[in-house]
DNA sequence: AGCACA
């Protein structure tokens, strides 16, 4: 799916074996006729190497480099253009407040996380292959899942082999998609529903706290969408509703 | 193929 119109355009399939300095001062100069650009990011690792992003002060220039410049040799091969799927910090830098940069930057570091943590679950499941043992589908002791019951584990009664594929390997908690439920962890006893409602209650499409009965210390939250739980997320992160500053609630996402 | 910005 082609990427909507952006100030940076990614290139691909670049001369893998060109220096860096060499490779962005040679973009700079072919470039640099369709319009200021803000920055070059090229870097030479596995995953980077071969593309990079040049940094147009406007969409304009960006969509007159791709339209111009698509599929020009460079280093004997064709240049693949298209706009890059995400703003640019020195977009955003140069286009909004020092805040905004600031919110920008930290929602982009958690999303790279994120995905690495991603990364790092899939090469589990690639090299791993683990034998069927244990309750390995996640968080015995923590499951965010409230609703459903207890999956019907390998301990069933009649000794049997469970014939289940190994589960694939869970990315962390923390790490997790946004979704409209929040999970609640590490509550202070003195949480009550009234102290949660009062405070989740206060973003965008609140629904409802919900405690777990025989289950101390955590809780759900619903939100009418996804938006709100983001906003109540971002805004309770680290949040300790212990006495002395102690009880750092963990506030993640559900586990879908 | 691969979407980064220590």
């Amino acid at each position: 799916m082609a990427e909507p119109r952006n100030n940076t355009v990614y290139c691909r399939n670049l001369e893998e074996s060109v220096k860096i300095p060499v490779l962005t001062a040679t973009l700079e100069t072919l470039f640099s006729q369709y319009g200021t650009i803000l920055e070059i990011v090229a870097k030479k690792n596995l995953r980077a190497r071969g593309q990079a992003f040049v940094v147009f002060d406007s969409p304009d220039a960006a969509e007159r480099a791709i339209k111009e410049v698509q599929g020009f040799n460079l280093f004997e091969k064709p240049m693949v253009l298209q706009y890059a799927k995400t703003k640019s910090d020195a977009t955003v830098q140069a286009e909004s407040s020092d805040i905004e940069f600031d919110a920008h930057k930290r929602r982009r570091l958690a999303e790279k996380d994120r995905k690495q943590a991603i990364r790092a679950a899939e090469a589990q499941k690639h090299l791993k292959r683990p034998a069927q043992s244990g309750p390995s589908h996640g968080l015995p002791a923590d499951s965010s899942r409230p609703t459903k019951k207890a999956a019907t584990g390998p301990s069933a009664p009649g000794g049997l082999k469970s014939t289940a594929a190994p589960a694939a390997p869970q990315i962390p908690d923390e790490y997790l998609p946004p979704n409209k439920i929040l999970f609640l962890q590490n509550l202070p006893d003195n949480a009550t529903s009234d102290i949660l409602n009062g405070i989740f209650g206060s973003f965008e499409g609140f629904k409802e706290v919900r405690l777990v009965p025989g289950r101390k210390g955590i809780a759900f939250v619903e939100y009418e969408n996804e938006a709100g739980a983001i906003s109540a997320k971002e805004n309770t992160q680290g949040m300790s509703l212990g006495p002395d500053g102690s009880g750092v609630v963990k506030v993640t996402y559900q586990r879908q």
